[in-house]
DNA sequence: CATGAATGAGCGTTCATTCAT
DNA sequence: AATGAATGAACGCTCATTCAT
């Protein structure tokens, strides 16, 4: 049970399928990049889909840990919403390849989506619990709002990230503080939900 | 030249593109739901991806208008934003095919990107010409800080109306009242972009 | 509509498939003996099992109207049962390709299995039908039995002449009057269940 | 060396590939059945053609030798030749997995072939040895003539039990009893065989 | 304008076999 | 004697595209 095996085709994996999309993505491709046969993936994974699940199922994983630690990170609510959105921002960025994937496939086959529902349903619950501990704000009145607040606030930070990425591909660098600029620019959004 | 051919076609490109997703959507659907032979595509359009650009670009198109007209109907900025938002969740809810397209689709090939940059910014810089006009707002200040929030609006709408056409469709129905919660969502986070 | 194609496939697949037997046979040594492209064969078949069925159909409707043909060109039972004797050995020996698929791949999967019963059974009951009308033998007394006697003479008739036919394929030459021996050989057992 | 391994390999060989057929037939499941390592068979036979034709050999030895002691109890030819039908019927009836690898295989590669003349010789050269014995039928005219005859015979015999299988299978029942409706059938075609 | 038979490069997957432990 | 992770050649099937009619 080398543990490195899977590892390196993951690792692989991650970059084929954010290079080319699941469907462009070819197992070929993901073998030689994680130098290892063909055949020795399909030992460790029943198919190209469920390779891609796994792969999903863990960022996600990771993703939402780092993220809700974040959260935790702090007592009031409005810190909490800042200690989140900075996380999720900068984890974004910094995972570009993880980025891409998560708005361009999650969308795409009834089936993966199916499996993702309940991933980003936790981060989106992450945000709807920060909402909620808000208190007083006019957005309590209505579970159904809390979690539309949640969505909306979810794919700001997204979307945002995203644009920033392929901005940054397209000019060729990576500035640190675009992040910041995105902070400052999604906070005031973000934190009016919290304003009464 | 039949026009109703070439109707025909768009019509059941867009159905079946919606439905897998560019990559496995295929040609001979798309000829039978458009009860044409397959060479009769290739008679009107180049291949698959360029009936895919012209579909999108078409779509793109009116989209932008139905969302410019909506805007350019009032004359207070804070008013122009409400009525922007109010025609963009109305018709992405209402042309939900499209709706999925735009989001899954547009991040991904480098190709298909580009084509779509250019009608995405026309509608980004829509939102970012009331953002502009609100006039004393602290975003104002940057140009670059602008277009951001332009950006994180339009995430913040798209996400929010597809999360609930997926909901729509799970539960199998299609709530017109739906509307007016999300906008009661997203009008709080929205215009506070314009709040000093 | 090429017919013409269709024969070309069906051609070339009788050769292959008898060669190597369904599991090994390669569609595209298929479509390179009928001179088409691979993906031609799967325009006409849905793939290699409905191409295998749709060949043996084809094969054992032709064959059991041949034996049928020549059985009701009598009208005295034994003449029948000769008939048909000579009919079945002369064609399973002048079609070697189709009897060898017979007796090897009839017994192969259990989906091919069911496809071939009812064409098998179309040419027992052929043979049971002589038989009952053989009249006052003692087989008449048990429908079951007549069955299975049905039965024992296929297969007495089939593997006599495959292994004819392997035998003609080690020395490799076809003797005409081999067909006499085997007919010499078989009459006198199977008119032995006509027999009183 | 372990003796026990290797019998559980076999007996989940003969299952498997009796299941499957030769080519469907897996190492893998054959290692999963027979509760060892893939590895194992590996370190016991050289390859899955060898395990195949030893379990074969093994199987027609046993055949084989059964037949013919059932046939030597007996002194008259007659009887002989009726011991050794109810031998081969009781013994392929109930060792179907064996029975159905007989027929469908045997006719299959050009190699597997070879590996088995030998043994299917031997059986049919034993039909043969009784029916000379039969002495003054006039089918000891032709050595030809008796080896095609034995040939039949072992056809008949083969075909009509393996129906019986599957007929069985198919009902999901095995009568005892059936085998005398066989050998009822099948004792006035053969010694038919011997008389004059 | 329109057709649909034909194409073939391309891809996901399988599985017998090997070998270091 | 036994293991099981790793291999890679092989194969069935797909589907965008072409072209003769």
């Amino acid at each position: 049970m080398k543990q490195e095996t899977v590892e390196q085709i993951f690792r692989a994996a991650v970059e084929i399928f954010a290079e080319s999309g699941f469907e462009r993505a070819k197992m070929d491709d993901i073998a030689q990049r994680a130098q290892v046969a063909k055949g020795t993936i399909y030992y460790h994974f029943k198919g190209k889909e469920e390779l891609f699940v796994a792969l999903m199922n863990s960022g996600m994983e990771k993703f939402t840990d780092v993220v809700r630690r974040a959260t935790e990170a702090h007592q009031d609510p409005a810190d909490q919403l800042r200690g989140l959105l900075r996380a999720k921002v900068t984890y974004l960025y910094h995972h570009g390849t993880f980025a891409k994937l998560l708005l361009s496939e999650v969308w795409g086959s009834k089936e993966r989506q199916q499996a993702f529902r309940a991933r980003i349903r936790d981060l989106v619950e992450l945000i709807e619990g920060v909402l909620r501990r808000g208190g007083d704000s006019r957005f309590t009145s209505s579970r159904d709002r809390l979690h539309e607040t949640a969505v909306a606030i979810f794919g700001a930070i997204s979307v945002t990230v995203l644009q920033e990425i392929f901005r940054a591909e397209d000019r060729e660098l990576l500035e640190g503080d675009r992040i910041e600029v995105m902070l400052d620019t999604l906070e005031p959004l973000i934190c009016g939900a919290l304003r009464d």
